[in-house]
DNA sequence: CGACGGGACGC
DNA sequence: CGACGGGACGC
């Protein structure tokens, strides 16, 4: 959903005229003729210079996109001091330097917000924090569904959610609304708003007090104009920032029912045969290799003993895809006899019974929230309407669990049913592993260390570690076409043959390998499995011209990944082949292991822009260097650019921040490519984007997805792109 | 084999 | 102005 925004953004720029008069009405215009368009005009406006520098509230533009928003949420900003946009300069986000801000004291932690930041366990989100992919052209029909615009209460009642990723008309949902939690009742805005400006523009706060007693009642409501910054604060500052006064840490997340209103969609996941003693983190940690954990729930009993069982929420069908077919039955928690059981939650609450209910979900269903049947795929996920990969066997197959997905709980016992056969086939092989294979379940570990991997990250940590870095991407590409879910592939590689990989190594090393995955690695088959859907989703909603473009590319990326999971069969024993291959590698390599962290954001960029190359799985014939041109220049997301006053300022596309000052990642990328920055062409200082034009964009937009999560953990620390990597897709037909 | 939480809407 | 839903089944 983030796509919409950011699309939506940069979209405006053939809308310049409009905008132009929008702005000379805005500050007097209290109505507005088309509240449902206006708004998101305006609100995308701030938003447009939100992450410059501050000195663009000064600047006339941003000036007016304040008051437009003012104006247009009148109503609600009645009760937040003008000083504190308009007039005290709104405070734009990233006065400070980011090194502080985005990631929080979350540490390595792939997603901030973590468990928790899913809505109050009641729905759909997703998109929301999911890669910002800029929409550059804004379907005419985006004008926002006539709902609710104006929700004054709980957003959302009735109608349906705008399309997931196909509007991108979100931009007329105007704002993304939070919910704060553990907010002292002595707090007052000022305490409040700083906290959340750090992150974007906000547009308001709103304490909450009891109607009678006037007693703040402890928690609040901060309106952003975009989503992209409401999921910035989410993973900035939930669970991690006590308010003075406070007694415990501020829970952030999106205010019940924004994120249906905000077109997000969940898959949430049941999972069963947990350890009791498990922590949420520590169920996160088993699911994060497979996309960025929404949400996670544990079930306890009054005592606050953990039932073994919980929920995990993605974003993402395709995640929650891949966690079925790499977890399921597959893997075993540490003092668990049984691995844990990974299948499409029920509909919330369907009865006392788990698995009686093919009773269609009462509740979600009934309650209109449920998507059209088109969009049953949020993501518009593999099936496209340009339909390049249509009836890949892979839709027939492993996935109709989609057809279980959803609101994720038609049919339960369909996914859970479709996965096991795969799985028990693992499973059989698992037997004849050596128990030592456990040893690397989490709970075994120590606590700190997010090398807690579940068996699939096992392998990229050993490949990453004995392969040369083609190689690597290699494998890790495959691997990640097999997370994408569709594929049992996953299966017979999580655990199985990582297991035995990482068996091969002294523990030390493995270790450290496992650490530097869980950094690096791990991020491959999450950020690829976002690519895979914002790729068709992105070309069809901009409308791209398909032929020769890396838009094409993805195309064909994806392509393979259709075949591959399509002959999963036959890769499967390729598979068996390059493991082995690995086995006896032995731990030998291991010294390029150091900078392999690098190496997966390489192999995932490159993925994009990569052709895709014949490749039997088992050959490890570097067929590098291709790819590596279109990949270079992907690697530095910082821009530069020139403000409207003529102040040069630096733009991460990916992180939303802006700059005064060139960023380190961006010269050192000058100066491994000796040429200027300004690279991928900025839609908003072109306002006419031509579709060669958004070629790069393309790649951009896709790059932004994978390093989305990265940027958290790595970018600050690492701003180095090691430009020599290359990657290959391999595809095996 | 365990199935759904938490504080929640002012003016 | 008005403002979701409000009930709880039974393998």
């Amino acid at each position: 959903m983030n796509r919409h925004r950011g699309g939506d953004r940069y979209s405006d720029s053939d809308n310049d005229n409009d905008n132009a008069s929008s702005y000379n009405n805005t500050i007097d215009n209290q109505d507005s003729s088309y509240p449902n368009r206006r708004p998101s005009r305006f609100s995308d406006a701030p938003s447009r210079f939100s992450d410059a520098p501050s000195r663009f509230v000064d600047s006339p533009v941003n000036r007016y996109s304040d008051n437009g928003n003012n104006n247009n949420y009148s109503n609600y900003n009645r009760r937040s001091p003008n000083n504190y946009h308009g007039g005290g300069g709104g405070r734009r986000p990233f006065d400070s330097p980011p090194g502080g801000g985005a990631g929080g004291d979350g540490g390595f932690r792939p997603m901030g917000g973590g468990v928790g930041s899913g809505d109050g366990g009641f729905r759909p989100m997703g998109g929301a924090g999911g890669g910002f992919v800029p929409n550059y052209q804004v379907p005419p029909s985006l004008s926002l569904p006539p709902q609710n615009i104006s929700g004054r209460k709980r957003g959302f009642h009735g109608s349906s959610p705008d399309r997931f990723d196909g509007s991108g008309g979100h931009s007329g949902f105007a704002f993304a609304k939070l919910f704060v939690g553990s907010v002292p009742r002595t707090a007052t805005e000022m305490d409040i708003r700083p906290l959340f400006e750090e992150h974007g523009n906000v547009i308001e706060v709103a304490l909450i007090k009891d109607k009678r007693t006037g007693q703040q009642q402890g928690c609040c409501f901060i309106k952003y104009a975009t989503s992209e910054e409401a999921d910035r604060a989410i993973r900035a500052l939930h669970n991690q920032r006590t308010l003075p006064g406070g007694v415990g840490p501020i829970q952030v997340r999106y205010a019940d029912g924004e994120r249906e209103r905000l077109g997000a969609v969940e898959y949430k996941l049941f999972v069963g045969s947990l350890n009791k003693q498990a922590t949420e983190k520590e169920v996160e940690e088993i699911f994060t290799p497979y996309g960025r954990v929404e949400d996670v729930y544990l079930m306890r009993d009054e005592m606050k003993q953990s039932r073994g069982c919980g929920f995990v929420k993605y974003s993402h069908r395709d995640m929650a895809l891949a966690a079925i077919n790499g977890l399921n039955g597959i893997y075993t928690m540490r003092g668990c006899e049984q691995p844990l059981t990974v299948r499409f939650a029920d509909p919330k609450r369907p009865r006392g019974d788990s698995r009686g209910g093919p009773g269609v979900g009462p509740r979600f269903q009934a309650s209109g929230l449920r998507p059209p049947p088109n969009l049953g795929d949020p993501m518009g996920d593999h099936i496209p309407p340009n339909a390049w990969l249509p009836m890949s066997p892979q839709n027939m197959g492993p996935s109709s669990n989609a057809g279980v997905h959803g609101f994720g709980n038609q049919l339960p016992s369909r996914s859970g049913d479709l996965a096991m056969p795969l799985n028990q086939t693992v499973n059989q092989s698992l037997q004849h592993l050596p128990p030592s294979s456990q040893q690397i379940s989490p709970l075994q570990k120590p606590l700190h260390s997010p090398q807690q991997l579940p068996p699939s990250l096992q392998l990229q940590a050993q490949a990453a570690s004995s392969y040369p870095q083609t190689q690597t991407s290699h494998v890790n590409q495959l691997q990640s076409s097999l997370a994408t879910g569709q594929t049992p592939f996953s299966q017979a590689l999580s655990s199985q043959h990582m297991i035995g990989l990482g068996r091969q190594l002294p523990a030390s090393q493995t270790e450290i390998q496992q650490g530097i995955s869980s950094t690096a690695a791990l991020q491959v088959p999450l950020n690829i499995n976002a690519q895979s859907h914002s790729m068709p989703a992105a070309i069809n909603q901009q409308q791209l011209p398909a032929p020769q473009s890396p838009s094409q590319l993805a195309q064909m990326l994806s392509q393979q990944t259709q075949t591959l999971q399509a002959s999963f069969q036959s890769s499967q024993q390729a598979f068996s082949q390059l493991q082995q291959q690995l086995q006896m590698m032995q731990p030998s390599n291991q010294s390029t292991l150091q900078q392999n962290p690098q190496a997966p954001k390489a192999a995932v960029a490159s993925t994009h822009a990569t052709l895709p190359v014949d490749l039997p799985p088992s050959t490890s014939a570097p067929t590098a260097g291709v790819m590596s041109q279109t990949v270079a220049p992907l690697k530095c997301n910082w821009t530069e650019h020139t403000s409207p006053e003529g102040f040069k300022y630096y733009y991460n596309s990916v992180t939303h921040e802006s700059r005064w000052e060139k960023p380190e990642e961006l010269k050192l990328f000058e100066q491994q490519h000796q040429k200027p920055a300004v690279q991928l062409p900025q839609p908003w200082a072109n306002p006419q984007v031509l579709p060669a034009q958004q070629v790069p964009q393309t790649q951009q937009v896709h790059l932004q997805t994978q390093f989305h999560q990265q940027q958290q953990q790595q970018q600050q620390q690492q701003p180095s792109f090691s430009s020599s990597v290359s990657v290959y897709c391999c595809s095996k037909l």
